[in-house]
DNA sequence: CTGAAAGCGCTTACAG
DNA sequence: CTGAAAGCGCTTACAG
């Protein structure tokens, strides 16, 4: 009797052990047999690449069907050397720039019959270097890498493979691989222009990091267009905590209070913030000393997120036009991979754009 | 001379040629000949499945550092047959939902040594249906399927090969694929009573689909709601336009423009809008009005994206989990792969969240 | 119009 | 502790 429950035991291992795991994949071999022609005209039949007879081609055709075959695309891969398919490495698929930016790459890729598979870090360097291994080894036809760490020296060795990269957005200055950068010391410039024309004077700065490289671009411009407005820069009016709407909240209240307690007659009229939420938090914090925006306080962000049209007032900012960037990518990757462009690393850099609304 | 020239021309081309994409790819066994041992010990040195003689081990290292041997995953996958890699298949990327349950989805498979790669299959049929095939096609040893069709017909083949499926918000019905669903009908449900209990007994609804499925539901819901408390259904605050901004705008102003026609003491005290997008439309018309929120007409949205915190005032609105759903996702289907459950299809549904703001 | 066979770059039973 | 060789599932020169 206990038999009887040990061999039910078994059966049902051995059937989910059948139609599971190992239940045999069904080759170019078996419709071969199947159809009573060789390997190599299945092959033809498929891929088209040399005549096959109609009724041979019809009896494939059935087999396959029958049989219902599908060509492991690892094998062709190995075999021809390139997979049709390419890797988006991005720091995070959270930050709403990304997605944008990846269906800009998608769109113009996919009509060249690529296949754009997106990789989020999560913006952590071990990820990063993993991911850029794994897609490698798997033989990706290019690999676009967004990244907020400085990745020559990575890098460099994958150049060896002769994979085409592009990157966007960093400092990279490898003989191959082509770079697309974003405006943000012009557009800040401008952002700077437009309070100081609006005849602001008192103009502070929100979230200033020397560290984060980008934002050390935006606050080097903020500095600059100060400088060249004879505008004394001032830093107990620029003050930065974390680039969040809390961060801008804190930071906005420090200064508010801070100039308070010293010299009240000079609060900043203008407040520049270095990302939109940080300027959305600096909003909840002008709004809390029941002063009035734009008119007690001018503000204005960057990045152009979705809510910055949404809130009230809505933002003044500046745009990084990330489907347009992603086009780019794109573009240029193309070229590449199809060897239609062998020269040199190339520089580009995608204009920003500017969006006057209520804020400011 | 004119032979210099083009005798320059093809050194140049074979040596582009030379150094592109046809260098020759270094392989195990280059470093076996390199080191003088055999593809075997080389190989296992790699994998340390076996003991290898520390010198012996010392030279491999030293040779594969070397000649720069980068071990290829697509012939190693081919030989093993798996690849630790799934694809999570999404309709549209940049609808924050999507992104969010991806960092879910991925924190839990990273743990278990899984790559996740992401296709985005921009909400387009073909596509969907090419990502599914090729990406099956790769080996991946999974696949996270997130659609608006109803893909039970394509996903039959799929099954053949056994590979472990989870779709999340499908009708799906097969035997070996998961489904986690969002709770849609008891989260509106639930928004409904809250305005209920607040007094409110004309509650409009913004956006009320028959078609799209998501949408259906959430209508669906709204009415059950009214029935269940004794309100009479009223078509005339009920309308419904695109599911955007300007959609719920124009819905409201329409809704609202009607109703002062017809009966201005008719005018609903509360709407509840199929989406947060749509409710911020709506909140766009009724200030329009000159009317107040929540106190002349309250609104609720639901999903709660980024902006629903942002805005003034605030957005009552309903959650579902996201990150949560895609954690959930990622168990169940790492119990398929790992074979830890072997059973018929799981069918979850996740719980939604109300969040109360200001706004109802 | 069709086939036999080599090879893409690995892993792993088998043998020592 | 180490090797020779088969095989994963394709494609493609070569030959007919």
């Amino acid at each position: 009797l206990l038999y009887i429950y040990i061999y039910a035991i078994f059966n049902i291992l051995q059937r989910s052990f059948l139609s599971g795991w190992y239940k045999k994949v069904v080759t170019i071999a078996d419709v071969a047999k199947q159809a009573g022609v060789s390997q190599t005209t299945v092959s033809h039949a498929l891929s088209g690449k040399r005549p096959v007879a109609p009724q041979t081609q019809a009896r494939i055709a059935q087999v396959i069907k029958d049989l219902n075959f599908r060509p492991s695309a690892l094998a062709r891969s190995l075999r021809i050397q390139h997979t049709q398919t390419i890797a988006l490495v991005i720091p995070d698929i959270t930050n709403p720039f990304y997605p944008t930016m990846a269906r800009g790459l998608q769109d113009i890729l996919i009509q060249s019959g690529y296949y754009v598979f997106i990789c989020n870090t999560e913006n952590d360097l071990k990820q990063e270097i993993t991911f850029l291994t794994e897609v490698s080894s798997r033989h990706v036809d290019g690999i676009v890498l967004a990244s907020h760490y400085d990745r020559t020296s990575a890098l460099r060795e994958f150049l060896n493979d002769k994979i085409p990269i592009v990157s966007f957005e960093s400092s990279i200055n490898l003989p191959n691989v082509d770079v697309v950068n974003t405006d943000d010391y012009q557009g800040v410039k401008h952002a700077m222009e437009y309070l100081i024309k609006k005849g602001h004077r008192r103009i502070g700065m929100i979230g200033s990091s020397q560290h984060h490289p980008t934002y050390a671009i935006r606050r080097a411009s903020y500095s600059d267009a100060l400088l060249a407005a004879g505008i004394p820069y001032d830093d107990t009016i620029v003050v930065q905590k974390d680039f969040t709407r809390v961060g801008g909240l804190e930071a906005t209240q420090y200064l508010l209070n801070h100039v308070k307690d010293i010299m009240p007659e000079n609060r900043p009229t203008a407040l520049f913030c270095a990302n939109d939420m940080v300027a959305i938090g600096a909003m909840d914090a002008i709004r809390t000393y029941g002063l009035s925006i734009p008119d007690d306080i001018a503000v204005v962000g960057y990045d152009d997120i979705e809510a910055a049209a949404l809130i009230y007032p809505s933002l003044t900012t500046v745009l990084n036009p990330a489907y347009k960037i992603g086009q780019t990518i794109g573009q240029l990757l193309l070229e590449r991979m199809r060897g239609t462009y062998q020269g040199p690393s190339r520089h580009i850099t995608i204009p920003y754009q500017f969006i006057q609304r209520d804020s400011a």
